[in-house]
DNA sequence: CGATGGGTCATACTTTAGTATGATTTTACG
DNA sequence: CGTAAAATCATACTAAAGTATGACCCATCG
């Protein structure tokens, strides 16, 4: 407890200890030297230069830094492969299940059916009910109508 | 020239002005009271008091703020709705024509060929004949691969 | 002026897409 | 263990999509 105070209040001890040895050079130099009224001058030349600088230091220890914040605007290109995150919220609302995801997904990089049947390795007919129920669920008629809205919503990147 | 001088240097002239006026002030107190022995460390203190004050001041205004960077790097999407500039390019290369793209446009907002024929007030056989151009100039077979090739080449949003 | 390219349209045909219906098999869950 | 959703497949059909070929109009350009 007493680090973590000592730490935080570094420059205000700073300060206090500065000002002590200030205060003890001020009493060295006042029985040193008798302090006549021609020396009054220079005695508070002197203090005023030192409280000066300390004032100075003080300033700078004290100050927090002044944060500026530069915000790059860096644009990227919107890298499909990469950077995608599905709408789940919206494929899960729609019902859609996962198979007929993968469907849709290969609709959009344009199979025909025939391809995707070949390609998830199912029969030709099962892909058409499959893009049936699909249809159905995006509330659309044609292939080309369920891939504009799918990646509308977000279904597929 | 002199207004210039003034504008530069108005800290360091601050500062004169502002010694100039203690030391007045000094002298002031110096003939109001006489100053004995035990008011010595009174008047220290206030000397000291004020040129730190000052210092600080000087401080703050003759050095440049110290500034911390922080850097945030924002990622920002292109809007492609928005700022989409078609290949130009590419659309002249492969030597599509400005009645093509317009079918091809509406091809992938999920237009069938009938709905295409009637926006653009020509015959279903007229549309098919464009796309069927089109799907040559594009290399592609089908209009899903059509729409997902010219999205690639950015020749439609 | 004639060739060229873009746009239009038609007929005839093939292929692909999509619907309707019914059935079987997995798979997940209470 | 039984049920519901998901996935599979088939048949039969309709509706689009796509191809091939030929024709016509019109502006532009050498």
């Amino acid at each position: 407890m007493i680090r973590r105070f000592l730490s935080k209040n570094k420059a205000v001890l700073g300060y206090g200890l500065s000002l002590a040895v200030l205060l003890f050079i001020l009493k060295w130099l006042e029985l040193r030297f008798v302090i006549y009224d021609h020396a009054m001058e220079l005695y508070v030349g002197a203090i005023a230069l030192m409280f000066t600088l300390l004032g100075i230091w003080l300033a700078r220890k004290l100050t927090r830094p002044q944060k500026e914040t530069i915000i790059i605007e860096k644009t990227v290109y919107p890298d499909t492969s990469l950077g995608f995150v599905p709408n789940e919220t919206e494929i899960a609302g729609l019902g859609i299940s996962k198979r007929e995801l993968e469907v849709l997904e290969l609709m959009a990089r344009g199979f025909s059916n025939e391809e995707i049947a070949n390609r998830l390795f199912v029969s030709l007919n099962t892909i058409k009910t499959h893009s049936s129920r699909l249809f159905e669920k995006l509330d659309v008629s044609r292939r080309t109508q369920a891939v504009e809205k799918a990646k509308r919503l977000r279904l597929i990147p």
